[in-house]
Parts: structure tokens; sequence; C-alpha cells
DNA sequence: CTGAAGTTGTAGAAAATTGAACAACCTCGG
DNA sequence: CCGAGGTTGTTCAATTTTCTACAACTTCAG
């Protein structure tokens, strides 16, 4: 059950034995749960979603399209938002496309451009599968807080959340 | 920089409107701040790593076999612990050994086995990375918190862990 | 001992991801 | 209008990941 790790366990043994920024013994059992959690969680979403024969990849981008005005985003947008490059996103848009989820679409204004747009039969799909993905995430996640928790945990995270959308900016 | 969600943000355009299980404004929130954390925060390391031609998984595969008796582990319970197929693990410990960071070593008490061998140079190459590596998680992760923050976070996200681990056994 | 059943690791093909190169297009100073 | 410089999305080749089948081996009941 071990995981991928900055690892401090054994001081006479440890890759870097002097003068390195270590992680002590109580934060490294964080950043060890964080990571098991991180994983484990989405392995466990995407195992479900896999019923629905969507990955997990899939579900994102109907999610972000679902709530774009006219369910459709320009493609660079839509990698932007999703963090991929354009190049996976140019293959997942036509992997979607053949299975009926998105569609291509012209850009008015700007002959480059192209929207992926969300065909109906997606937005179906997506109402479809939401409900059971809440659920999954409310049983492996939410629910599994206390109240106070889950403000805690979110005023926590949210700076870090910024800090690394800065970085992904520049380097 | 929208992220894979549930979203529940539009009440009428909802993708199932009524008697789901639905996530309010604060859960979704957390949710929201989790997925951006995780993606990101390996994403960045990652890139990091890639300065010493390491991924992510390499790297974490050259902490467990630190970590472990002698430095070695059968493949499957390597598989196990880093979450990986058999197959792709069998591809990436091929890949490593022709860097020369692991090796193949014949399992003495039973003969299918393979035991994956931490090499010298694996774990000089462990020495060398590692501590890039903790400043990095310092810098954007650990080092972020406030001294009570870490181990609140660590208290809810510990349950979460086992529960997830427990769930990986069955299905 | 024997053979059915399970385990271990690999092989090969198919699918996905990446990074670089590219053609088409837009923008804007001159 | 012109053309340099940037943007957009796709494509190609190389790499990585996934999936399935498989051969070698161990275990264990009978």
């Amino acid at each position: 059950m071990n995981d991928m790790d900055t690892h401090a366990t054994e001081p006479a043994a440890d890759p870097a034995e002097d003068d390195a920024p270590w992680l002590t013994a109580r934060e490294q059992r964080l950043w060890r749960a964080h990571l098991e959690v991180s994983k484990l969680l989405e392995y466990q979403l995407s195992r479900e979603l896999q019923q629905h024969d969507l990955a997990i990849n899939d579900y994102e981008i109907l999610v972000v399209l679902s709530e774009s005005p006219d369910r459709r985003m320009r493609m660079t947008d839509l990698a932007t938002a999703t963090l991929q490059s354009k190049s996976r996103l140019s293959h997942q848009i036509t992997r979607m496309e053949s299975a009926g989820l998105v569609l291509r679409q012209e850009c008015p204004g700007d002959r480059r451009g192209l929207f992926a747009h969300l065909t109906e039969q997606g937005w179906q799909t997506l109402r479809k599968v939401a409900p059971d993905h809440v659920r999954s995430v409310r049983a492996h996640f939410i629910d599994r807080f206390e109240d106070d928790q889950l403000d805690a945990l979110f005023e926590a995270l949210a700076p870090i959340a910024e800090h690394l959308r800065g970085l992904r900016g520049r380097g």
C-alpha cells in the first residue's frame, strides 16, 4: 500500500541524509494521504464511469460543455479548461464525435476556429450518468467529512489551487 | 479554469433536475478545489521530475523499492503498491532496466517469480533527485498550510484513504 | 503421483498520449 | 493593400498504456 512519495522514514538510509529540506513525519503522512486519496479516488471514479462507457476525461468534457453558453466551446479554450494539450484534445474530441457525444462546429467569426458542441445525445448521456457519479463522489469523498471539516478543507485547498493555476501559465 | 466536476450551478439546466443527490455549493467548491489541486500538482511535479529524465511513475517506483527490504520487491507486489496493472509494470520495469535504474532478479523460493531490484545507479539517482522533489512538494503543497491545518487535513484525509484502500480489494 | 486450478510475469496488438511540424487563418503596423 | 508575426487545430511519428492471451510454474486435493 505504498505510494509515490518523498519518504523520510529511515534516517540513516535516506537518499540525502543531511541539510536536505526533508519532510517531517507529520508532513509526510499528510503528503502520502493526499497522494493516496487522489490516486485511489480517481481510480474508483474512473472504474464507476466505465460502466457507462465513459472515461473520466470524457465525463469532464461533457460537464464543461454542458456549463458553457450554447453548450459549446472553442477547442483551445476547452483544452485549457481541461488541462490537455491541443493535440490530445483533438484526438479525444474525434473519439467522442464518433461516439455521438459531441460535434465539431465551424466558428462564424473566425475561420480557423472550431467549436466542440455537445449533442443532444451527449446531453442525455450526462443526464443519465451524472447522478451515479455524484453519488460516488459523495460516498467516497464529500459525505466523509464533518460539516466544519468541509469548509476548513476548502479554505486550505483554495489558495493552493490558485497558486498552481498561476504557475501553469509560465512554467 | 473549469475542471471535471459534478456541477450544480444552473438549477434549471442541470442534467437531472430533481431528487438527485446533488452537491451543494459548499460541497461543490471543495470537490472542484480537490480535483484542481490533484491535477495541477501532479502536472507540476511531473514537469519538475522531467528535468531529471524521470516520469512520475519512475520516481514512485524508485521510492517504493528504496523503502523495501533489500531494496527489492516482487513484480506483483510492486504492481499492487503502485496501482498499476501487471502488464504495465512489466513494460515499465523493462524501460527502467534499460535505463539502468532497476534489475530483474530471480526469486529463490518461487521459480515463477521475479524481483524488481533497485540498482546502485537507481539508488544514486533517487539520492540526487529526491531533494529537488521534496523542495517542490514543500513549495507547492506542504509549506502552504498553517500548522494546525496540516494536522486537520491529515485527520480528514486519513479515513478516506483507508476507505478507498478497502474498496480496492473487492470492487 | 497426478491433474485441475490458481499464480506469475511476458508478449503482442490496439489504443491513447505526447511533442513537433504544418497549413490555414487572423491581426495589425506601415 | 502587404506581409510579418501570431493563433488555431490537425497530423505524423514516437512513446506509453491497456487489454488479452499465453507459457511457465506452484499448489493442493484425491
